[in-house]
DNA sequence: AGGTGCGCCTGGAGGC
DNA sequence: TGCCTCCAGGCGCACC
Protein backbone atom coordinates (compact mmCIF):
# COMPACT_ATOMS: atom_id res chain seq x y z
CA UNK A 1 0.00 0.00 0.00
CA UNK A 2 0.50 3.41 -0.09
CA UNK A 3 2.92 4.28 2.66
CA UNK A 4 2.92 7.32 4.42
CA UNK A 5 4.24 9.89 1.66
CA UNK A 6 1.46 8.16 -0.81
CA UNK A 7 -1.16 8.66 2.46
CA UNK A 8 -0.14 12.24 2.55
CA UNK A 9 -0.50 13.04 -1.03
CA UNK A 10 -3.69 11.62 -0.95
CA UNK A 11 -5.15 13.07 1.69
CA UNK A 12 -3.75 16.45 0.87
CA UNK A 13 -6.25 15.74 -2.23
CA UNK A 14 -9.00 14.37 -0.42
CA UNK A 15 -8.78 18.16 1.08
CA UNK A 16 -8.46 19.92 -1.77
CA UNK A 17 -11.58 18.35 -3.15
CA UNK A 18 -13.93 18.57 -0.03
CA UNK A 19 -12.56 20.62 3.14
CA UNK A 20 -15.42 22.71 3.83
CA UNK A 21 -17.78 21.64 1.68
CA UNK A 22 -21.06 19.34 2.15
CA UNK A 23 -21.28 15.84 1.07
CA UNK A 24 -24.18 16.52 -1.11
CA UNK A 25 -24.45 12.67 -2.09
CA UNK A 26 -22.66 9.53 -1.10
CA UNK A 27 -23.17 6.04 -2.55
CA UNK A 28 -21.88 2.91 -1.81
CA UNK A 29 -21.42 0.78 -4.19
CA UNK A 30 -19.61 -2.73 -2.64
CA UNK A 31 -20.05 -2.83 1.52
CA UNK A 32 -16.75 -5.71 1.44
CA UNK A 33 -13.75 -4.21 1.51
CA UNK A 34 -11.31 -5.98 4.37
CA UNK A 35 -13.66 -5.12 6.83
CA UNK A 36 -17.66 -4.42 6.10
CA UNK A 37 -18.35 -0.74 6.16
CA UNK A 38 -19.61 0.31 8.73
CA UNK A 39 -23.80 0.20 9.20
CA UNK A 40 -25.67 2.75 7.79
CA UNK A 41 -22.59 4.17 5.62
CA UNK A 42 -23.48 5.95 2.98
CA UNK A 43 -26.51 7.62 4.95
CA UNK A 44 -24.86 8.86 7.88
CA UNK A 45 -21.92 10.37 5.30
CA UNK A 46 -24.67 12.18 2.85
CA UNK A 47 -24.88 15.60 4.35
CA UNK A 48 -21.73 15.98 6.40
CA UNK A 49 -19.17 19.04 6.32
CA UNK A 50 -15.99 18.22 6.30
CA UNK A 51 -14.43 20.41 8.76
CA UNK A 52 -10.45 19.49 8.73
CA UNK A 53 -8.57 16.67 7.42
CA UNK A 54 -5.40 14.67 9.12
CA UNK A 55 -3.52 11.86 8.38
CA UNK A 56 -2.23 9.74 11.25
CA UNK A 57 -0.08 6.84 10.54
CA UNK A 58 -1.54 5.68 6.93
CA UNK A 59 -4.78 6.69 7.95
CA UNK A 60 -6.30 9.21 6.55
CA UNK A 61 -9.04 11.02 8.87
CA UNK A 62 -11.87 13.35 7.92
CA UNK A 63 -13.42 15.14 10.92
CA UNK A 64 -17.16 16.75 10.18
CA UNK A 65 -18.54 19.75 11.99
CA UNK A 66 -20.80 17.32 13.72
CA UNK A 67 -18.96 15.51 15.86
CA UNK A 68 -18.37 12.70 13.40
CA UNK A 69 -14.92 11.35 11.94
CA UNK A 70 -14.03 9.01 8.49
CA UNK A 71 -11.48 6.82 8.54
CA UNK A 72 -9.83 5.54 6.24
CA UNK A 73 -6.77 3.61 5.28
CA UNK A 74 -6.24 2.59 1.51
CA UNK A 75 -5.15 -0.97 2.27
CA UNK A 76 -2.55 -2.17 -0.70
CA UNK A 77 -4.15 -0.75 -3.95
CA UNK A 78 -6.62 1.89 -2.78
CA UNK A 79 -7.02 5.25 -4.09
CA UNK A 80 -9.01 8.46 -4.23
CA UNK A 81 -9.62 9.65 -7.58
CA UNK A 82 -10.88 13.22 -7.30
CA UNK A 83 -12.48 15.70 -9.74
CA UNK A 84 -14.82 18.16 -11.03
CA UNK A 85 -17.76 18.29 -12.03
CA UNK A 86 -20.98 15.13 -12.03
CA UNK A 87 -19.87 11.46 -10.22
CA UNK A 88 -18.22 9.67 -13.88
CA UNK A 89 -19.66 6.08 -14.62
CA UNK A 90 -18.48 3.49 -12.05
CA UNK A 91 -15.92 0.88 -12.47
CA UNK A 92 -16.05 -2.40 -11.38
CA UNK A 93 -13.78 -1.30 -8.49
CA UNK A 94 -14.75 1.49 -8.09
CA UNK A 95 -16.83 1.56 -3.89
CA UNK A 96 -17.41 4.17 -2.49
CA UNK A 97 -18.27 7.43 -4.36
CA UNK A 98 -19.53 11.07 -3.14
CA UNK A 99 -20.37 14.24 -4.37
CA UNK A 100 -20.16 18.01 -3.28
CA UNK A 101 -21.06 21.14 -5.07
CA UNK A 102 -17.85 21.40 -7.30
CA UNK A 103 -16.58 17.97 -7.93
CA UNK A 104 -16.76 14.57 -6.94
CA UNK A 105 -14.22 11.62 -4.99
CA UNK A 106 -14.41 8.21 -6.11
CA UNK A 107 -12.74 5.34 -3.32
CA UNK A 108 -11.08 2.73 -5.69
CA UNK A 109 -9.14 -0.35 -4.33
CA UNK A 110 -9.30 -3.44 -6.55
CA UNK A 111 -7.63 -5.76 -3.58
CA UNK A 112 -10.14 -4.60 -1.23
CA UNK A 113 -7.23 -4.35 1.23
CA UNK A 114 -8.48 -1.19 2.27
CA UNK A 115 -11.27 -0.18 4.55
CA UNK A 116 -13.18 2.43 6.15
CA UNK A 117 -14.87 3.33 9.64
CA UNK A 118 -17.18 6.11 11.16
CA UNK A 119 -17.03 7.58 14.67
CA UNK A 120 -17.15 10.41 17.19
CA UNK A 121 -14.29 12.41 16.89
CA UNK A 122 -14.48 12.35 20.66
CA UNK A 123 -13.35 8.58 20.97
CA UNK A 124 -10.62 9.38 18.30
CA UNK A 125 -8.00 8.60 21.06
CA UNK A 126 -10.09 5.34 21.91
CA UNK A 127 -10.15 3.88 18.83
CA UNK A 128 -8.97 0.49 18.05
CA UNK A 129 -6.87 1.17 15.31
CA UNK A 130 -5.48 4.44 16.33
CA UNK A 131 -4.83 4.06 20.26
CA UNK A 132 -1.62 1.67 19.88
CA UNK A 133 -0.08 3.52 17.47
CA UNK A 134 3.52 4.68 17.57
CA UNK A 135 5.22 7.73 17.12
CA UNK A 136 5.18 10.14 13.90
CA UNK A 137 8.40 10.20 12.05
CA UNK A 138 7.71 13.70 10.67
CA UNK A 139 7.28 15.28 13.84
CA UNK A 140 8.63 12.80 17.02
CA UNK A 141 11.65 11.20 15.74
CA UNK A 142 14.79 12.17 16.50
CA UNK A 143 18.10 10.67 17.88
CA UNK A 144 16.56 10.13 21.45
CA UNK A 145 12.99 8.85 20.77
CA UNK A 146 14.79 6.29 18.24
CA UNK A 147 17.03 5.22 20.58
CA UNK A 148 14.24 4.29 23.31
CA UNK A 149 12.67 2.17 20.82
CA UNK A 150 15.62 0.16 19.17
CA UNK A 151 17.76 -0.28 22.61
CA UNK A 152 17.08 -3.82 24.01
CA UNK A 153 15.00 -5.30 21.30
CA UNK A 154 16.23 -8.41 19.38
CA UNK A 155 14.45 -8.50 16.24
CA UNK A 156 15.51 -6.98 13.12
CA UNK A 157 15.87 -3.42 12.78
CA UNK A 158 13.51 -3.58 9.74
CA UNK A 159 11.23 -5.50 11.61
CA UNK A 160 10.87 -2.61 14.35
CA UNK A 161 10.92 0.30 11.82
CA UNK A 162 7.85 -1.76 10.20
CA UNK A 163 6.11 -2.25 12.98
CA UNK A 164 3.01 0.46 13.59
CA UNK A 165 3.42 0.10 17.21
CA UNK A 166 7.01 1.41 17.34
CA UNK A 167 6.56 3.97 14.64
CA UNK A 168 3.90 4.26 12.30
CA UNK A 169 4.17 5.46 8.56
CA UNK A 170 7.24 3.36 6.95
CA UNK A 171 6.29 0.49 4.72
CA UNK A 172 8.45 -2.10 2.85
CA UNK A 173 10.29 0.69 0.17
CA UNK A 174 10.65 3.38 2.54
CA UNK A 175 12.74 1.48 5.29
CA UNK A 176 14.71 0.10 2.75
CA UNK A 177 15.13 3.47 1.45
CA UNK A 178 16.26 4.96 5.14
CA UNK A 179 18.20 2.17 6.37
CA UNK A 180 19.75 2.56 2.90
CA UNK A 181 20.81 6.27 3.76
CA UNK A 182 21.85 5.19 7.10
CA UNK A 183 24.16 3.01 6.25
CA UNK A 184 22.84 0.31 8.13
CA UNK A 185 21.68 -3.32 7.13
CA UNK A 186 17.69 -4.33 7.12
CA UNK A 187 19.05 -7.69 9.26
CA UNK A 188 20.95 -5.62 12.01
CA UNK A 189 19.67 -6.58 15.11
CA UNK A 190 17.52 -3.36 16.39
CA UNK A 191 19.43 -2.91 19.57
CA UNK A 192 23.01 -3.79 18.03
CA UNK A 193 22.51 -0.30 16.40
CA UNK A 194 25.63 1.92 17.79
CA UNK A 195 24.88 6.08 18.37
CA UNK A 196 26.18 6.74 15.31
CA UNK A 197 23.68 4.56 13.17
CA UNK A 198 20.60 5.25 15.03
CA UNK A 199 21.63 9.36 15.11
CA UNK A 200 22.23 8.62 10.95
CA UNK A 201 18.72 6.42 10.88
CA UNK A 202 16.48 9.22 13.14
CA UNK A 203 17.71 11.62 10.54
CA UNK A 204 17.38 9.29 7.24
CA UNK A 205 13.57 8.32 8.16
CA UNK A 206 11.98 11.66 8.00
CA UNK A 207 14.20 13.05 5.08
CA UNK A 208 13.32 10.02 2.82
CA UNK A 209 9.30 10.50 3.79
CA UNK A 210 9.52 14.66 3.14
CA UNK A 211 11.17 13.95 -0.14
CA UNK A 212 9.43 11.44 -1.27
CA UNK A 213 5.65 13.90 0.00
CA UNK A 214 7.41 16.37 -2.38
CA UNK A 215 7.70 14.20 -5.26
CA UNK A 216 4.03 13.43 -4.91
CA UNK A 217 4.62 9.72 -3.41
CA UNK A 218 5.93 6.85 -4.97
CA UNK A 219 4.14 5.01 -8.18
CA UNK A 220 4.28 0.86 -8.54
CA UNK A 221 1.45 -0.15 -9.37
CA UNK A 222 -1.55 1.23 -8.75
CA UNK A 223 -0.54 4.48 -6.79
CA UNK A 224 -1.57 7.91 -8.20
CA UNK A 225 -2.27 11.19 -6.56
CA UNK A 226 -5.88 12.00 -6.51
CA UNK A 227 -5.62 14.44 -9.22
CA UNK A 228 -4.18 11.90 -11.47
CA UNK A 229 -0.82 12.43 -11.36
CA UNK A 230 1.51 9.68 -11.07
CA UNK A 231 3.75 10.37 -8.04
CA UNK A 232 8.03 10.70 -9.01
CA UNK A 233 10.14 9.29 -5.92
CA UNK A 234 9.86 5.85 -7.38
CA UNK A 235 12.63 8.23 -9.93
CA UNK A 236 14.83 8.24 -6.37
CA UNK A 237 14.97 4.97 -5.20
CA UNK A 238 18.72 3.87 -4.38
CA UNK A 239 18.14 0.13 -3.66
CA UNK A 240 14.11 -0.88 -3.35
CA UNK A 241 13.71 -2.81 -6.67
CA UNK A 242 17.18 -2.46 -7.88
CA UNK A 243 18.85 -5.59 -7.06
CA UNK A 244 21.62 -6.67 -9.12
CA UNK A 245 22.18 -2.70 -10.05
CA UNK A 246 25.41 -1.21 -9.31
CA UNK A 247 25.31 1.15 -5.63
CA UNK A 248 24.66 4.71 -6.46
CA UNK A 249 26.88 5.77 -3.35
CA UNK A 250 29.88 3.15 -3.15
CA UNK A 251 29.53 2.74 -7.04
CA UNK A 252 31.27 -0.65 -6.25
CA UNK A 253 28.42 -3.01 -4.40
CA UNK A 254 25.52 -4.55 -5.90
CA UNK A 255 22.34 -4.03 -4.60
CA UNK A 256 21.32 -7.27 -2.75
CA UNK A 257 18.07 -8.86 -2.17
CA UNK A 258 17.32 -10.78 0.45
CA UNK A 259 13.62 -12.40 1.87
CA UNK A 260 12.77 -11.09 5.52
CA UNK A 261 9.47 -12.67 6.89
CA UNK A 262 8.51 -13.44 3.67
CA UNK A 263 9.26 -9.94 2.27
CA UNK A 264 12.20 -8.46 0.45
CA UNK A 265 14.51 -6.24 1.70
CA UNK A 266 17.13 -4.69 -0.73
CA UNK A 267 20.42 -3.03 0.26
CA UNK A 268 24.10 -2.59 -0.73
CA UNK A 269 26.09 -5.25 0.95
CA UNK A 270 29.52 -2.68 0.79
CA UNK A 271 28.09 0.18 2.10
CA UNK A 272 25.72 -1.12 4.82
CA UNK A 273 27.28 -2.87 7.53
C1' DA B 1 8.52 -11.11 22.76
C1' DG B 2 9.84 -12.32 18.57
C1' DG B 3 9.83 -15.22 14.18
C1' DT B 4 7.22 -17.38 10.36
C1' DG B 5 3.58 -18.52 7.33
C1' DC B 6 -0.79 -17.56 5.75
C1' DG B 7 -4.95 -15.30 4.25
C1' DC B 8 -7.45 -11.50 2.59
C1' DC B 9 -8.05 -9.98 -3.09
C1' DT B 10 -6.91 -8.75 -7.98
C1' DG B 11 -3.98 -7.91 -11.73
C1' DG B 12 0.41 -7.56 -14.13
C1' DA B 13 4.61 -9.75 -15.70
C1' DG B 14 7.00 -13.35 -17.43
C1' DG B 15 7.79 -18.31 -18.58
C1' DC B 16 6.02 -21.92 -21.23
C1' DT C 1 -9.69 -13.20 -25.10
C1' DG C 2 -3.87 -19.02 -23.35
C1' DC C 3 -2.47 -21.01 -18.97
C1' DC C 4 0.26 -21.10 -14.96
C1' DT C 5 3.07 -19.29 -11.37
C1' DC C 6 4.97 -15.67 -8.96
C1' DC C 7 4.84 -11.25 -7.11
C1' DA C 8 3.03 -6.81 -5.11
C1' DG C 9 3.11 -0.66 -1.20
C1' DG C 10 -0.53 -3.74 4.55
C1' DC C 11 -1.98 -5.97 8.32
C1' DG C 12 -3.79 -9.27 11.62
C1' DC C 13 -3.86 -13.92 13.09
C1' DA C 14 -2.53 -18.59 14.50
C1' DC C 15 1.24 -21.01 15.83
C1' DC C 16 5.98 -22.01 17.43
Amino acid sequence: MPELPEVETTMRGLAGAIKGRKLTAVRAQRMDLRFPLPAAFASRLQGQVANNLDRRAKYILVRFEGGLTWLIHLGMSGRLIVGKGPLPQLGKHDHVALETDIGYVIYQDARRFGFMDLFRTDKEAEHPRLKDLGLEPLTDLNFKSLSALLSGRSSSVKAALLDQKLIVGLGNIYVAEALFRAKVRPEREAGSLTRAETRRLAASIPEVLAEAIKAGGSSLKDYRQPSGELGYFKASWAVYGREGEDCYRCGSGVVARVIQSGRSSFYCPKCQR
